[in-house]
DNA sequence: GTCAATACTTGACTCGGGAAAGTAATGGGG
DNA sequence: CCCCATTACTTTCCCGAGTCAAGTATTGAC
């Protein structure tokens, strides 16, 4: 957190951590939610304060029938500290700023014609100094960098295992970031960092479980279990897109029958709808004209990704689900089906699951990646 | 752990798990394994020697080329104290005694004409006072009892909230039972304990995360994810027997279409084979005899067993994966399907996780009542 | 103005754990 | 045989995070 310091006493993340995610918290407020003393309260907020990362708002008015000394609610600092947050597409970098509270400031994207490592590289430099030299002078205030990347990510070395949409293997981005950048750089998977966003600042706050589809080409889920990100032990986690749901559908592309992907990510919507030359967009403009086949497709696509949903939380149970992503365009077509299948699926109580829609436009991911370094920022 | 002490040094509880789960242990290797100092690792592990817990084995034959002096590894006491744990079936209690290292010393059963609250606590006394005064003088050693009831059930209070076999609804299970035993009760779900014990003393020890599926009447699954039991925040978690892999499959009683429990549950395999009045034990003769229409259905069975189980490894990424359960009499029948079901739909690395099959007696699930009561006293 | 109520601060203390130096027990080389 | 390197464990001293209890601050109600 403080340059200087080698480890932060922990009620000082806790504490930092608690205003971020839930908001301006007086002390006593802080220590009831995290069971501490006031006093340990109080000695971890100094520091802060004096850094400029917390500050004091005005006494609130208070409610309660007796009298007593105004609370002064600790309130994040947003403007203390800048972060740097880019989602790496095949074809893409988009770039924003958010400051400490996790609010985009700045956006920025550059065309990515050629994916191999060097080029990147060198389109993400100029990317970051866009962002950070532009008006707003984030630069002196800006020191980490967040990547999300889709595939097989060690977030703890930074290493990407492997990237199918980049063809990269091995490739150790944390250091190459880092010397381009001469920032702290840390490295995640796309969609777990869309999910740690979406668990620090949005839907998921909060919430010990929780789980975010994002539904497009392809099918992924992140998934927060026990207040943790879920990992997976071989790199492999909330691959709900290659559930099987159904033993006579469609063979996918990763050998399996009728996962949710081959029946409803949008390739395969095209290919079910099986009329030469016709894209995405088109079929969904037939579907809500009204055409039975293809209104069909979608609702079958529909009712695969809502029996997917529900395995998710027959399995782990999430106090919420979050379904997003770019296949979210067509999803007044969807979204019946998602509920009817997910209904169906769901065993018991977990048919209670709150499931939320949200439209998470790709400038959200790389809100995603920030958030990752601002987490990596108030753990350090 | 003590019956003085309110909260124990955090030290002393993984020094005696660690060597719990993980074996005899040097105290330098207990500290790296553990991360500490070795002085923490001897002054945590003296009041545990003092209290008879662990014990200093003999010093051991050292290997490497240099000199030294032997490391004398620490051992559990597992005579030190012993625990109950009965699991609680429809129509019968099956109880055993385990020492502190969860080995089984003593066992016994007894039938259960009725479910009311009421009798069950009855003859739960019943079976604790025959256990515990039997051969072996258990008595005085015993403070612990460990309940596993089907079902939805609240550790933290022993609630038992809903159990479909015993028709409990909000039953106070740890109190009632506190009261007619004298005993330190705790209470959980059966299948989470028989996890509890595979992941404490069983294939799960050292994983960080793991998943028990047990196949039988109902298929159920326990998991852990980062080191830690997945509860659900509903009170629902595992149920793997309701994934739906087949939307054109049999209704299930649950409402969904397809459930890996409508398929592959023994009932389902007997209706699926249509013959009026036949067991499943007939069946599965047939089948072995080599009845094709009756092998069709085990195969069926098996691949969406497979399935579900590769759900739970695209979702979770679980480092190993055990088999066990009743219905695994017919794992000869079972065994290939699994495998193959499992192969085609895992993604990726997932297809990697080892599967393991074993047989958990009944016993084994009373065992894993005990299990958690060991762990509760661990953790005291 | 006093009083109760609530919020925060201060200072003494506790306790878990670390660092480093000391002791113990072994085998190997002179 | 005596030293010495090597490894295991113990002891002593210290630090720092957090608690407790007492004190200060700031309000509304009477």
């Amino acid at each position: 957190m403080f340059p200087e310091a080698e480890s932060v006493a922990p009620a000082m993340t806790a504490v930092l951590t608690t205003v971020l995610t839930e908001g301006p918290l007086s002390r006593v407020a802080l220590a009831r939610r995290l069971g501490l003393s006031q006093a340990a309260v109080t000695k971890a907020a100094r520091p802060l304060i004096e850094q400029g990362y917390l500050q004091e708002l005005a006494a609130t008015e208070r409610s309660g029938p007796g009298a007593g000394r105004p609370a002064s609610p600790l309130a994040i600092c947003a403007d203390r500290e800048f972060f740097v947050g880019v989602k790496i597409t095949g074809d893409e970098l988009i770039g924003v700023v958010c400051d400490l509270g996790a609010q985009v400031r700045t956006s920025a994207h550059r065309p990515l014609p050629d994916a191999g490592v060097e080029h990147v590289l060198t389109e993400l430099g100029h990317l970051v100094d866009d962002l950070l030299d532009g008006p707003g002078d984030y630069r002196t205030r800006t020191r980490r960098l967040g990547l999300a990347v889709s595939g097989d990510v060690d977030r703890g070395t930074g290493l990407v295992r492997y990237s199918p949409f980049l063809h990269w293997h091995d490739v150790p981005l944390q250091d190459l970031a880092e010397k381009i950048t001469g920032l702290t750089v840390t490295v995640e998977n796309d969609v777990k960092a869309l999910t740690t966003a979406e668990h620090w600042f949005g839907e998921g706050v909060g919430a010990e479980s929780f789980a975010l589809v994002t539904v497009g080409t392809g099918i992924g889920c992140g998934l927060v279990v026990n207040g943790r990100l879920v990992s997976g032990s071989h790199g492999v986690a909330g691959e709900i897109g290659h559930i099987g749901v159904d033993v006579n559908g469609p063979a996918c592309h990763c050998g399996g029958r009728g996962c949710v992907e081959a029946i409803a990510g949008t390739d395969a919507i095209v290919r079910a709808v099986g009329r030469p030359g016709l894209t995405f967009e088109q079929a969904v403009t037939l579907a809500r004209a009204g055409d039975a086949s293809v209104s069909a497709v979608f609702a079958l696509a529909g009712d695969a990704i809502g029996s997917g949903i529900a395995a998710v939380a027959n399995l782990v149970g999430p106090s919420r689900i979050v379904v997003s992503g770019e296949g979210l365009s067509a999803y007044d077509l969807l979204e019946p089906h998602i509920r009817a299948g997910f209904q169906r699926q769901a065993f018991g109580a977990a048919a209670q699951c709150p499931l939320s829609v949200r439209p998470l436009p790709f400038e959200q991911w790389a809100r995603g990646a920030a958030t990752v370094s601002i987490q990596a920022f108030v753990a350090a």
